[in-house]
DNA sequence: TCTCCGATTCACT
DNA sequence: GTGAATCGGAGAA
């Protein structure tokens, strides 16, 4: 299982490790599924102009200052939970957002299919009851690509390279 | 209180 | 390609 220390960092070390990686999620009825992150994206703090953080520390935003390991969980579009872990330590507010796991194609599709919603918020990964990620040393060949959504933050955020893509599982 | 809008998805044209 | 669904956070008043 990944430990404190692997969110401990920056998210831009985080973020492109995680794909590949394998979220175990047991559900309430008892049952267990395995699915591999394919895609991922980081939000890097204060100064990033897409990360919710840009707004400084809110009672939303506060939970990307927390322990590394964090799960932060919120409701876009008044629809849709999107599933982010905390990096970095304590203050220091960055996120990484889990855009695709195997077979499911798009942040909102892959927390219905892993009933995610805001009782995760808050959690932490590390050493949790209903999901956790466990590294099946699968070495994904990544490919990266600017972030989806964010054209609000300006033409510098929106650009960055900071989407990390599985080339082979997408 | 009121208004604006979002780290999305899907149905239609 | 365009627009609707749907609601809570953040900032203005």
């Amino acid at each position: 299982m990944l430990d404190q220390n692997f969110f401990d960092r920056d998210v831009l070390k985080v973020a492109p490790e995680l794909v590949g990686k394998i979220i175990i999620r047991k559900f309430d009825d008892g049952s267990i599924r395995r699915f591999r992150i394919t895609q991922t994206e980081a939000y890097r703090g204060e100064n990033d102009k897409a990360c919710h953080a840009s707004k400084g520390r809110t009672p939303r935003t506060e939970i990307m200052y927390h322990q590394p390991g964090t799960i932060y969980v919120y409701l876009i579009y008044g629809m849709y939970w999107m599933l982010n872990f905390v990096t970095e330590r304590v203050n220091i507010p960055q996120a990484v957002l889990i855009r695709a796991i195997e077979g499911y194609d798009g942040p909102g599709k892959l927390t219905k299919a892993l009933q995610i919603d805001q009782t995760f918020n808050n959690q932490t990964i590390v050493d949790n009851q209903r999901i956790k990620l466990f590294d099946d040393l699968y070495q994904p060949e990544i490919i990266t690509a600017p972030r989806i959504g964010v054209d609000y933050a300006g033409k510098i955020w929106a650009k960055k390279p900071w989407r990390f893509i599985d080339k082979n599982l997408s």
